[in-house]
DNA sequence: CTCCGCTAGATTGTATACAATCTTCTGACG
DNA sequence: CGTCAGAAGATTGTATACAATCTAGCGGAG
């Protein structure tokens, strides 16, 4: 897993590490990244770690203070209803460039769906949540625009923080993806409007969803 | 101007310094950073430059290829194209949200109309581009979404690269102020739909004429 | 004349070392 | 008993030094 990847990429392939770290929650948000610790855990030295840790501010995953250091970056629920909504309008803007161009992306969301419905029986959610992801992002890469990718990119790596960190394998019935293959089928017919309307219904109920479950865990903090 | 900040934000500082001179084209697109260089002519050495170059790169401003280099991210007509649909996306949706909470900005946007009018007389490109930035900036500020303010900043990055490397000053006449001022009588009414419409035009204006002189340059290369 | 391989210089990548700053603990004073 | 000053330890910030890699220019083979 952590290949021995060409020399030529180490760095990016520290960079990746670090971000899903980030973004699965084993560096929860808030958490502190004590420089020496991990420089050690990944076997570099400070200088490419700190490097690492710069461009992940630059992404919006770790926050650096000077001379205190770094931490992942805190989630709020009102971050929640912000990146959901943020999210809408730039998803929404993908699925009416991906079906101005017909695309076609019913095959591989099939394949994802039967996937999806293993992992809903094992109780894997880390694997549920990359298959949505994946899916999500094979929608934005098919507005063709690399900017519109890039953005909604880092939105989902916050909305992977949330999901990794709020979610309950409860909250993510099959119906999930059952809205996935409406919207692809509207996509390929040529109908932006309904895969929008799809999506927007999908992302409002993906949210209330997790602002309940945050509203229940504040009126009993420790329920485990 | 490199003013001698408190020693606790000098990283943020170099940071600052190197994203203005890249927006405003000082280092233009393609244009290779030289480690050594810059670092000598920012006074430090090359361990925070390479920071720094490392947050700019998450921030999308810079591609860095290992054992290569640092080179300011091109920009292609495409880019034109796909920047402004994005922008619109999320320049929409914080009108939307800022047309909700009546939103106020009459004010400041008068002041700076008056501002603009006479870097215009002046023929003073970068100081209205800043105006306009400025202007857009509180428009998304007026959305209440932090995460949407950060993603229209890091596009605005881009379309200010956009506009100090191709636009003239015949290409900015003062209408483009006054499309300002119905935008937010607009949002100050809470009609956000005439506040986008206006929008929609405005940025249609502002793109169609890029790409009209980046077709006639590619025509005709060697003019001036 | 062209193309290939090689060397010298330029440039990037990172480990080490040390300075600067923060944090925590201790102990004295009120 | 609480508070505050100070020192020790922990952690971050960065300059220096050197290794690794790339680039450009030269010379020889075909």
């Amino acid at each position: 897993m952590t290949a021995p990847r060409a020399p030529e990429q180490r760095f990016e392939s520290l960079v990746d590490a670090l971000r899903e770290a980030i973004l699965t929650g084993r560096y929860a948000p808030g958490t502190r990244l004590v420089q020496e610790e991990l420089a050690e855990a990944y076997g570099i030295s400070r200088i490419p770690l700190r490097e690492a840790l710069r461009r992940l501010e630059g992404e919006g995953l770790v926050v650096i203070s000077p001379n205190k250091g770094a931490v992942v970056r805190p989630l709020a629920p009102k971050d929640v209803v912000d990146l959901y909504e943020l999210r809408l309008a730039l998803e929404s803007l993908a699925l009416r460039r991906a079906a101005e161009r017909f695309a076609d992306l019913r095959e591989s969301t099939r394949r994802r769906h039967a996937e999806a419905k293993r992992a809903i029986a094992a109780r894997a959610l880390p694997a549920l949540f990359k298959l949505d992801r994946d899916f999500h992002a094979d929608v934005a890469a098919a507005s063709d625009n690399p900017h519109l990718v890039a953005a909604l990119g880092a939105q989902w790596s916050q909305i992977m923080r949330v999901m990794h960190a709020y979610f309950q394998v409860e909250m993510y019935p099959e119906a999930v993806w059952d809205d996935h293959e409406a919207i692809v089928d509207a996509l390929a017919h040529g109908d932006a409007d309904t895969a929008i309307a799809v999506l927007t219904r999908h992302l409002s109920e993906s949210r209330d969803a997790i602002l309940a479950h945050l509203r229940s865990r504040a009126a009993a903090p420790n329920t485990s």
